[in-house]
DNA sequence: TTTAACATACCGACCGGTCAGTATAGTACT
DNA sequence: AGTACTATACTGACCGGTCGGTATGTTAAA
């Protein structure tokens, strides 16, 4: 991620960190769109100019980081020549992220809590989870194939890793206590026991 | 879990199925006062005889489903000799609870959301994820000192191992479309790579 | 280069609905 | 009579969304 691009123009990036800042520290709920708007320095028409609905702006904030999170992903993993290592490098990615962009994937979580009352951000949800199953799961199809591990039930263990990650996600946001550099060291040889 | 006891005067856990559900159906945020009411067979007036918030009431499901949880744990891997297959019984437990209970996981989720918001909550979940690791923790401690297995960084592996049951509930309830019997049956085997 | 016309961006008072919580009167069992 | 509980009606804070109006360009014909 990284930090949004901030060029001349792109109000609706800046309303979206702003709507970030407000969820991270409120969540959405307990956020108001005056909220987002006094974060952003200006009123709550001009954020309805841009947007036509407080969810909007959660939706658009859900999307930007879904597309970065892929971008980053392949830009990461591209390189490398073993499956195994692209996973073990997705991982770390992941961890990295984490550390990095702590306040992106707190504000990510408001949109969990939403997207489980609401049947549109519910699928762009599942969405994501098919995007990373697609993933996971040829990385595991390609590596058996070369020979490198062997794995007894693919789209199972694709899941198990999956989950992995987002479970250390939400703990992270919940509890803020996680050692998450000794979790990144630790990722290669959890990944090597889980493919040898 | 399997259902609360109903026996004659607990109104207060017939309260509690009622918000569950609800909770279940509509989330916290958009579940009334009036829709537990209306569920529970009641008006309004009556559940504030019993409890004195909305919020009060969320607690106290989740209060329950905790030690109930850690009820259910305990009682399972009891009788069990191995560390490693107490750790197996363990994850095997949580899918199971997950297929049977899945009602119950799903108005979980809501008190994650919530707690992310409210400061007393995430205290509770922080104090969840923390038996959790002693339940973990303690059972990678017991089976490395009787050389069962060995593991390179206890309290890492033990975080993840939590973060994936963790993962696979939320994903689950987001999406509905896992296949948990296929989970099940490779915990043993995704055990044992993880603890050789 | 003036001016009319239009576009973009923003302001903030206000409306209308929602809902947690309260007040109070009832009921029914002991 | 008292206690445990329930029903009805109400209040008031809160907040998403609207809208009339303003300000600051931009374009282009006169």
């Amino acid at each position: 991620m990284g930090g949004f691009k901030a060029s001349t123009g792109d109000k609706k990036r800046r309303i979206i960190i702003a709507a970030m800042r407000c969820f991270q520290r409120k969540g959405y709920v307990n956020t108001t769109v005056d909220d987002i708007a006094s974060e952003y320095g200006r009123s709550k028409g001009s954020i309805y100019w841009h947007y036509p609905s407080k969810k909007a702006i959660l939706i658009d904030l859900f999307s930007y980081w879904m597309d970065e999170t892929f971008d980053g992903i392949n830009a990461e993993i591209a390189p490398l020549e073993s499956s195994r290592d692209k996973l073990i490098r997705m991982g770390e990615f992941f961890i990295e992220s984490l550390i990095r962009d702590y306040e992106l994937y707190s504000s990510m979580m408001v949109f969990w809590g939403t997207a489980f009352e609401d049947a549109s951000m519910r699928r762009m949800v599942v969405d994501l989870y098919r995007r990373y199953d697609e993933v996971v799961t040829s990385l595991l199809v390609q590596g058996q194939a070369d020979g490198e591990f062997s794995v007894p039930d693919i789209p199972a263990f694709s899941t198990m890793l999956i989950a992995m990650i987002e479970g250390l996600i939400v703990r992270q946001v919940m509890s803020r206590s996680l050692d998450l550099e000794r979790i990144r060291r630790e990722i290669p040889s959890l990944v090597k026991r889980f493919l040898p």
